[in-house]
RNA sequence: GGCUUUGUAGCUCAACUGGAUAGAGCACUUGACUACGAAUCAAGAGGUUGCAAGUUCGAAUCUUGCCAAGGUCACCA
């Protein structure tokens, strides 16, 4: 039994023997002893007063006198307010640090049960940006948590390369590229394909521009706007009324899309061509941000499932028709309202995809658990998509969960593709990266190390800049991102974190080999040793409140704390020149199980750590 | 307007899910490198947790009402 099982064990225990009062184990209301406070746990005894009908003091003083008299792991007590603090012995925190020691992985054994993930899910007519960024280091990070907790995790990315936006970069590429190649026109595949998208909307803005000074443009104007509307604002509206209805650059779009799905070689045999250059700079940025996936799911291989699924469902009557043939679900009594799953012609929309999709990722995997993670502007769309599950009987529909998260602000406000203001994946890499470089040149620690051996530790610390400071904001969140701030390498940062690990390193060669068997022999532990293996202690129940909130910054900031207290550790304490051999043998140790346990946490959240910096 | 999310130090974020005097980093002021790496440590200053009621022994956290910001209310994806 763990020491907090022990103490909450012990606390109901006695407060049955004591007061004869039934306490459930699970609601001991007991936490870490705050740091201006001697102890290590501290029981809140305020719910008992009733059932002992004695003052809070008291009822503390009483219980601390039994625990400690009754388990040798608690060695003393103290009594604050209504708080009874206790302290767990020297003998049982050196012997956990000797168990952490002996285990060659922190990771839980894999129990086969089985946890799905989508994450990035990009268009295939723009390269990654910021936001993307997000949303896969959540992915990646909740993925990690769950393989650490023994699932059998499968990565999931949904391509959306189908549809009008590739269309529109298909088109201008045909019209303008005279045959041009990202190898020739030195541009990176997904940004190439995305100057064609930008090239497409330029001639659309051309063409809307004139046509809103033409006599049809100022007579829908004139016809349509509502009152005290000026023009700009009605334009804007009426943007994709004109695409639709009126453009001809528009229309050529549109025509192309009925070809794609009319399954016109010429087309497809383009479509793959330019979808082929986007995958292979996505590769590029996948790999350097130090991701994967397990499985590909194209939209243009999904988009036409679901519609049986909704035939069925008319059936047993969970769809209703209109008369004009469109079929609608009544979410009413879930709040929900009324929401379309089949338009009148009979073809589908997103949410008739994301029904299909769900049933045959099922059908591939047979995960009970099947993760979202998708901003949160789809909160609503993701509630009826889950609630239309539910009522069709899937048997997963419990398992679905949609991991939103808040969009990212920079702090010259809302990034908007309109106003150039993307923060680009590539350029944002690159940047911390040459960020890294700069600082670690400037330093100089690295000298004599192979080109090579240098770029990866540039990388390294770059990226950990970067995506501890995306990470450490609670996923839910909206977050401001401020690029000078991301590449800083000082303080609540991933560098940080990385430093303490990189001192531990240094530490352990320098100690050579030591004998840790001698360790147990330490018994002064003082109060930051302490804090070291209790905070190593907490690691389980950070790993799985992080796997039930779906949230990775819980990790980002346990990591920060924990090497936080190690930077104290080292600076307070002589590890190689310990006072006893006992306190060198158990320092090493503790050097060991903590670079180990920063490791891991690091690891969890997709950043790797250096051997030096 | 309906529904929904978020308001914590100058800025960026925490607060172990209702517990003790609300904590970190950055920026600012100061001290510590001839002891294992100063990307570090130590100290100072900085707060009416948007506002107001309520529940509770106890509220940043729960309830309600205002205020502010975002999202969403497409036969788009």
């Amino acid at each position: 039994m763990s020491i907090t099982e022990l103490i909450k064990e012990g606390t109901a225990k006695a407060v049955k023997d004591l007061y004869d009062h039934e306490v459930n184990v699970n609601d001991v209301n007991m936490n870490v002893t705050r740091k201006e406070f001697d102890g290590d746990y501290s029981v809140v005894v305020f719910p008992y007063t009733k059932a002992a009908k004695k003052k809070p003091e008291q009822i503390a003083d009483e219980l601390g006198e039994y625990l400690v008299g009754k388990y040798d792991d608690l060695t003393k007590y103290n009594v604050i307010k209504g708080f009874l603090n206790l302290e767990v012995s020297d003998t049982y925190w050196n012997q956990y640090l000797a168990k952490v020691a002996a285990q060659d992985t922190l990771k839980k054994p894999a129990h086969g049960e089985k946890f799905m993930i989508e994450f990035s899910s990009p268009n295939t007519n723009k390269p990654l940006h910021l936001g993307h960024i997000r949303n896969i280091l959540l992915g990646w990070s909740c993925a990690k948590i769950y393989d650490a907790l023994g699932y059998d995790v499968i990565k999931v990315q949904v391509v959306n390369d189908r549809g009008i936006a590739i269309c529109k970069s298909m088109l201008a590429w045909q019209m303008m590229g005279n045959g041009e190649t990202p190898e020739s026109a030195g541009i990176k595949g997904d940004h190439y394909v995305g100057k064609w998208y930008v090239e497409f909307e330029k001639l659309f803005q051309a063409e809307y521009q004139a046509w809103q000074k033409s006599i049809n443009g100022h007579f829908i104007f004139a016809t349509q706007k509502k009152k005290e509307q000026d023009q700009k604002t009605f334009f804007k509206g009426y943007k994709n009324t004109y695409f639709n209805n009126s453009s001809k650059i528009g229309a050529a779009a549109k025509a192309m899309l009925l070809k794609w799905e009319d399954g016109d070689t010429e087309v497809k045999d383009l479509w793959k061509k330019m979808n082929g250059w986007v995958y292979e700079g996505f590769n590029v940025t996948y790999e350097n941000l130090g991701v994967d996936f397990d499985q590909l799911y194209y939209e243009s291989d999904t988009y036409l499932l679901g519609k049986d699924n909704i035939e069925k469902g008319l059936g047993s009557g969970i769809f209703y028709k209109k008369e004009d043939n469109s079929v609608w679900i009544d979410l009413e009594d879930a709040k929900l309202d009324h929401k379309l799953v089949l338009r009148s012609d009979g073809t589908s929309v997103y949410m008739t995809q994301d029904i299909g999709t769900a049933e045959k990722r099922f059908e591939d995997h047979g995960a009970k658990q099947m993760v979202y993670v998708v901003a949160d502007e789809q909160n609503y769309h993701f509630k009826v998509l889950f609630e239309i599950m539910k009522r069709m009987g899937a048997s997963y529909a419990e398992g679905l969960h949609h991991l939103s998260y808040g969009m990212i602000d920079l702090t010259t406000g809302k990034m908007k593709s309109r106003e150039g203001t993307i923060v680009d994946a590539d350029d944002l890499m690159k940047d911390v990266i040459d960020a890294a470089r700069a600082n670690a040149v400037e330093r100089g620690e690295l000298d004599g190390l192979t080109h090579e051996e240098k770029e990866d530790i540039f990388r390294k610390i770059g990226l950990a800049a970067l995506k501890f400071f995306i990470i450490k904001v609670n996923a839910k969140k909206r977050m401001v991102f401020d690029p000078a701030k991301s590449v800083d390498l000082q303080g609540d940062t991933g560098p940080y974190i990385q430093n303490a690990y990189v001192r531990i390193q240094s530490v352990l060669r320098k100690a050579g080999e030591v004998d840790t068997s001698i360790a147990k022999e330490y018994k002064t532990l003082g109060e930051t040793e302490r804090d070291l293996i209790s905070q190593v202690f907490r690691l389980d129940d950070v790993v799985q409140l992080a796997a039930d909130n779906y949230d990775p910054s819980f990790i980002a900031n346990y990591c920060y704390d924990l090497a936080k207290t190690y930077h104290k550790f080292y600076h307070d304490f002589r590890i190689i020149n310990a006072e006893s051999p006992e306190a060198k043998a158990f320092r090493i140790q503790l050097c060991q199980v903590i670079g180990k346990t920063i490791a891991f946490g690091m690891d969890l959240l997709g950043i790797e750590m250096p051997e030096k910096m």
